[in-house]
RNA sequence: GGCGCCGUAGCCAAGCGGUAAGGCAGUGGAUUGCAAAUCCAUUAUUCCCCGGUUCGAAUCCGGGCGGCGCCUCCA
């Protein structure tokens, strides 16, 4: 019944600043209501790439997200930080150069400047990118502080964390130790003195990149550099930590095991992992025979299954922002499959909305894109004085519902995707787009038109004009077109349609749509 | 074998104790010379199956069946 009051409440304020913010953690497997470690502040830290290869669609899932997250803790009045490291020293990368017949330096920043440009063009904000290398010395420290208080050992030039001097260890992804030591594999050698317990420095063999430490040249174990990064630009105790569910074991387990023994503190308060890319075969789920193509395996997309795509073959198809948008229709936590129909599919609530945004243009001579909104969470500044007002209100109330409930950002985008009918209903009943609109119709509309610009940019989505919007050319294209758009208009009027058709079907030909309205012929190039 | 997740219309997907959001595709209609875009209407007596708890369950519990992830590098 207490319950129900303080629901009831919480219900009332929804449209509040810094409303309830449920989050699902892993470590405690339930949702939680959000409280920073700091008042006001929010520290986020995403486990980012190991730079040896190009990346894949996969790799943009995370950040996508916790982009998302940060822009709407931001818009709760929170001063965020974002960090997504890259570990760029590892194993694989000195295989791949040695394969490629680079060094590791070149190879990790070709890979990791390609992996930024991706990041950047999906609208994705990072505060601070470090590198591993340039914290080695925090990582010696620490390997060191860890040696000291008796929860790691140096044995041969390598320095291994003992899991059993650690009582919490297991607790993220719910394991106990003795079935990891049960399960795990014979290759174990013998200078470790728990099958579970894993690297926190590896010696280096000939030839290998290394920096010198107490314990030998050597390089530093998977796991530690998060560790040590997170609290050196986070603190000690930080709010987020995110990644991949793949993740959860072995290395978030790891990376809460050194640093909480390291510390004596909490690590992460909250931790979030995102569902996995999966790749789906539309040409095997409708019913290909078996060996009729040589199919790419389903499941998880993972470089050993050689099903991922890379950004810049899909870039090449879908714009960022579509990618951007496909990734954020579903739940963060559910896997997302992954195909080129799928996307196209959910592409169109996006094409509406820009659709949508042409038309704004021309009701309010101001472009959606450059529109102004509010930035921080607050109550609508106007009143709800008509039923079209009083929609736009509940939209937006159920929009931040949804986001407030664990940042669900699928059932927000069906929201948005409601807003955005009403406007285009309201503009249609209105007759808007016509001359003789009314001011106090095109007021309403604009207030609307205000929330919706509000909504998505919390989404990081209609942030820019798409690139071949025609707007605003006022070229020799433009020119042309206009010139042709009249002849066309002649055709019609003399009843010429088959002239006037020819001219339509011809542009289309070419990648130029033309639409007639009420208030003329409009035309523009396809996206 | 151990630890988890998931199963909602043709497809995608919200809802997570109070009587099934939304999108795509389909169908019908408005608008159009015909289109395009847009709008309206329509598509699950039912949420994998079987039990149980409850006044009430898609939602909680138990048992099946099916799919998936992690336990080894992975976002």
């Amino acid at each position: 019944m207490i319950q129900k009051l303080e629901t009831a409440a919480a219900e009332a304020d929804k449209t509040s600043p810094r409303a309830e913010i449920r989050i699902y953690n892993t470590l405690t497997r339930q949702k939680e209501t959000f409280e920073p470690v700091v008042p006001g502040k929010v520290g986020i830290y995403l486990c980012g790439p190991t730079v040896y290869s190009a990346s894949h669609i996969g790799h943009m899932v995370g950040p996508v997200i916790f982009d998302t997250i940060k822009r709407f803790l931001a818009f709760n009045d929170y001063a965020v930080s974002f960090v997504v490291n890259i570990t760029d020293i590892d194993d694989k990368i000195i295989n791949q150069a040695a394969k490629e017949g680079c060094g590791i330096e070149e190879l990790s920043k070709r890979v990791t400047e390609d992996y930024q440009k991706h990041l950047k063009s999906l609208q994705v904000e990072v505060d601070h990118f470090p590198f591993a290398t340039k914290y080695i010395d925090h990582m010696l420290k620490m390997i060191g502080t860890l040696i000291e208080k008796g929860h790691a050992y140096a044995a041969d030039g390598d320095v291994y964390f003992d899991v059993t001097s650690f009582a919490g260890y297991g607790k993220l992804s719910n394991r106990r130790i003795e079935e990891l030591m049960a399960g795990a594999r014979k290759e174990v050698s013998d200078i470790k003195r728990n099958a579970a317990d894993f690297a926190l420095w590896k010696g280096a063999k000939p030839g290998e990149p290394s920096w010198p430490s107490p314990w030998g040249n050597g390089r530093p174990g998977w796991h530690i550099e998060c560790s040590v990064m997170s609290s050196a630009l986070l603190g000690e105790t930080f709010d987020i930590h995110g990644g991949g569910l793949d993740l959860v074991f072995p290395h978030h387990e790891d990376e809460i095991a050194q640093s909480e023994c390291c510390n004596g503190k909490t690590y992460a308060k909250y931790w979030l992992h995102n569902g996995l890319m999966q790749y789906t075969n539309e040409t095997r789920k409708i019913g290909a025979r078996e060996g009729d193509f040589a199919s790419q395996e389903e499941g998880k997309m993972s470089k050993s299954k050689g099903n991922i795509r890379t950004l810049t073959d899909l870039f090449s198809k879908f714009s960022p922002e579509t990618i951007r948008y496909f990734l954020l229709s579903t739940h963060y936590r559910s896997p997302i499959n992954f195909s080129d129909e799928r996307i196209q599919e959910v592409a169109g609530g996006l094409t509406k909305i820009h659709t949508l945004a042409e038309l704004v243009a021309r009701v309010l001579g101001e472009s959606f894109y450059t529109l102004k909104a509010p930035t921080k969470r607050a109550p609508l500044a106007w009143e709800t004085n008509s039923p079209f007002l009083t929609d736009v209100a509940e939209y937006r109330r159920r929009y931040l519902e949804y986001m407030d409930d664990d940042f669900n950002t699928g059932g927000a985008i069906a929201v948005v995707g409601e807003l955005v009918t009403a406007l285009n209903r309201f503009a249609g009943d209105k007759n808007l787009d016509a001359s003789s609109a009314k001011a106090e119709d095109k007021e309403q509309f604009r207030k609307g038109t205000v929330v919706l610009k509000e909504l998505v940019s919390i989404l990081g989505l209609l942030l820019d004009a798409p690139k071949n919007a025609a707007a605003g050319d006022d070229g020799l294209l433009s020119k042309v077109l206009e010139l042709m758009i009249e002849l066309r208009k002649e055709a019609r009027q003399s009843k010429n349609f088959a002239l006037s058709d020819r001219i339509r079907d011809g542009l289309a030909q070419i990648g130029v749509t033309l639409q007639d309205g009420k208030e003329g012929t409009r035309w523009k190039l396809e996206s």
